[in-house]
This record gives C-alpha cells, sequence and structure tokens, in this order.
DNA sequence: GCCACCGGTGGC
DNA sequence: GCCACCGGTGGC
C-alpha cells in the first residue's frame, strides 16, 4: 500500500494548464477524517459526525465554454476518503447584472466509485444498486479491488485507478453503512446546484410512490399504511446527505449577527447592517457552469478540458473570498 | 457549524 | 394544482 495519501485533486472551472503539480493538501475539514479512514481508526475524531469511510460521489463539473449546455456531471462515489485536496471553484466571472440566473438543472449522479481499502485506487461500481449493498456494509466489510469480482470483474491493485479526481466532476463524500431501502422502496439523492444551501436532499419513495423526505414523513406514512410497515423499522431509513469535496458548492449561512450588547442609549440606532447576505460577495461562485448531465461513467476519459490549477490554498482562506478569478481568466 | 425537517414557490 | 427545488431555522 502506499505510503501517503494518494492525491485528490479537483479541478475545474478554468482551464490551466498544468503548471503545478496537482496540489494535494488536506482539506481541512475532511482531512482530519481522511487521516482517521487512512489510520484505519474508526474514531471521528472531533467531528461529531463520522465520516470516517465515507464514500465519495463526484458530481460533476463542466466546462463553461460554449454556449452550448453540453456539459458533464457527474458524481462519482468511493470509500475512505483518506485524503483532501482543495477543490478548485468553479468560479465564473459574470458581469452580474442580473440578479441571478436561476433554474440550472441541478447535477446528477453520474458514477459510483468506491476506494479500494488497500490500494486506495478507485473502483468504479457499475450501478447504484450495487453501490449500495457496498456502502451498507463499508465499515464491517471494506471494500477491495477483489471485491469486483461480485460482478465479474477481475482487478486488481496493481490495475491502475478507474477513475481520477481530474476536474471533470465533483466530489462529494457519502456516508459509510447507508443500510439499503426496504425491497420496493428507493432512496433518491437529489442534488442541488451550487450556491444552494444544501448540497442535496433524500427521499424515499415508497412501494405506493409516495414521497417521503424525512423520518417524519416515513412515520406518518407507515402510520397510515400499517400494511406496509411489516417489520421495515426506521432504521433502514437515512437521510443524510453526501458532502462535496468542493468547499464552497453550498453557501453558507451569514452568520448570526451578536445581538448590541449596549442596552440603549437615547439614540434610536440608526444602524442597520442590511442583511447583506452574501449575494454579492459570493456571486462568482454562484453562476457556476450550465450543468448538464453527462451520461454514464464510460466516458470518463473523455475529460474535457476545463482544469484549472488549485492555487487555492486551503490555509489561506482570505483567497477565497477574493478574486480567485484573477487566476481564472480565460 | 451541521443537519433534520419542513415551508414556500416558480415552473410546468 | 402539483412538485421539484430551494431557503430557513431550530436544535444539537
Amino acid at each position: 500500500m502506499q505510503s501517503r495519501s494518494p492525491k485528490i485533486t479537483i479541478k475545474m472551472g478554468g482551464k490551466t494548464p498544468d503548471m503545478t503539480p496537482p496540489t494535494v493538501k488536506s482539506i481541512p475539514e475532511t482531512s482530519e477524517n481522511d487521516q482517521n479512514a487512512l489510520e484505519g481508526s474508526s474514531v471521528p475524531s472531533n467531528n461529531d459526525r463520522k465520516e470516517t469511510d465515507e464514500n465519495v460521489l463526484d458530481v460533476s463539473s463542466s466546462d463553461y465554454s460554449s454556449d452550448d449546455e453540453d456539459k458533464n456531471k457527474q458524481m462519482v462515489v468511493y470509500d475512505y476518503s483518506q485524503n483532501g485536496s482543495e477543490p478548485v471553484k468553479p468560479v465564473k466571472k459574470t458581469k452580474s447584472d442580473k440578479p441571478r440566473v436561476v433554474s440550472k438543472t441541478p447535477p446528477s449522479v453520474g458514477a459510483f466509485t468506491v476506494q479500494c481499502a488497500n490500494c486506495f485506487k478507485w473502483r468504479l461500481i457499475p450501478d447504484q444498486e450495487k453501490y449500495e449493498v457496498i456502502r451498507e456494509h463499508i465499515t464491517d466489510q471494506p471494500f477491495l479491488c477483489e471485491t469486483t469480482r461480485q460482478w465479474n470483474r477481475v482487478v486488481s491493485c496493481d490495475d491502475p485507478t478507474d477513475i481520477e479526481q481530474d476536474g471533470t466532476r465533483i466530489w462529494a463524500i457519502d456516508k459509510p453503512d447507508i443500510a439499503r431501502p426496504p425491497p420496493g422502496w428507493k432512496r433518491i439523492l437529489r442534488l442541488r446546484n451550487e450556491g444552494s444551501s444544501k448540497f442535496a436532499d433524500v427521499y424515499y419513495t415508497s412501494p405506493t410512490g409516495a414521497k417521503l423526505r424525512s423520518l417524519p414523513d416515513v412515520t406518518r406514512y407507515f402510520e397510515s399504511h400499517p400494511e406496509h410497515a411489516q417489520g421495515i423499522g426506521l432504521g433502514r431509513f437515512s437521510f443524510q446527505i453526501p458532502k462535496p469535496l468542493q468547499k464552497d458548492y453550498v453557501k453558507k449561512r451569514p452568520a448570526q449577527m451578536a445581538a448590541p450588547k449596549t442596552p440603549e442609549t437615547l439614540e434610536p440606532s440608526p444602524v442597520e447592517p442590511l442583511a447583506w447576505a452574501g449575494p454579492v460577495e459570493k456571486l462568482d461562485l454562484q453562476l457556476a457552469e450550465p450543468l448538464s448531465w453527462a451520461g454514464p461513467v464510460e466516458d470518463n476519459n473523455g475529460m474535457p478540458a476545463y482544469l484549472k490549477t488549485p492555487e487555492f490554498d486551503p490555509a489561506n482562506q482570505a483567497a477565497k473570498k477574493a478574486k480567485t478569478d484573477d487566476s481564472n481568466h480565460l
């Protein structure tokens, strides 16, 4: 096994001949977990959530070049994110005279991949169902290259990785050990567009076609359909969503403003910090690109050109808000 | 800060 | 009217 972490680099947004080696840095947040995963420790460090053996989804990015929206959108999932990197945000600068151009179609999951616990190479999983089977017991039954024999594929740790983080997709960390949906049920993961307040939504469709988006929903459903509740515990349902590696994919909630300390003076406190939420500053971020749905994973080789080197250093957040796009000019 | 949950609504 | 999608927030 490799000594150090295989690198994950996500690049997207700009096109840049790679002048820098793939930057591999640990993602601030995920990195610790990654470390843990690496060590095989199962203890999530400070984070309450255990994110040790996550899977990572990669939702496509896309290029932004032409007017035609033939972009990729894929999501890939793997296990053991033992590494991290600072994803480069798809910052697209445009004259934002327009408040915002909503309603782009959100990205979709394009592929599932799981990382071998030995060699850390990623193996594509043929379909969601197999992926869910693997994910369900990923902690107790770590995924290995040879696991692919389950679907008659012969691959070993000596073979090259199936897929790389090359900036053509958006990657996200999935939660481990999520139960498979009960028979007749489906678990649906809907991704949101970049800049949304959440990365994705999970819902379940029942055998009767009902769509449930929370545990209380499920409970209510079972109450009204006792006949379908047969031996199905709530433990079979999980609404946990994956976490994007791209740190800024999800818009952060503006910090709560502390209440003014001073009780009062006679002044009518003219102050009013407009809520000034982020549209402005984040603006560049939110024009990601017109994403569209790239097909299945097979084409993972025909990667569109938009690679950008992440000069972005996780360490210096400063750059974040500033124009990252300087570097982004086409 | 994260996440579970649910309300709102624009587009169909 | 429905529903896919998004925002917000309370609780941790």
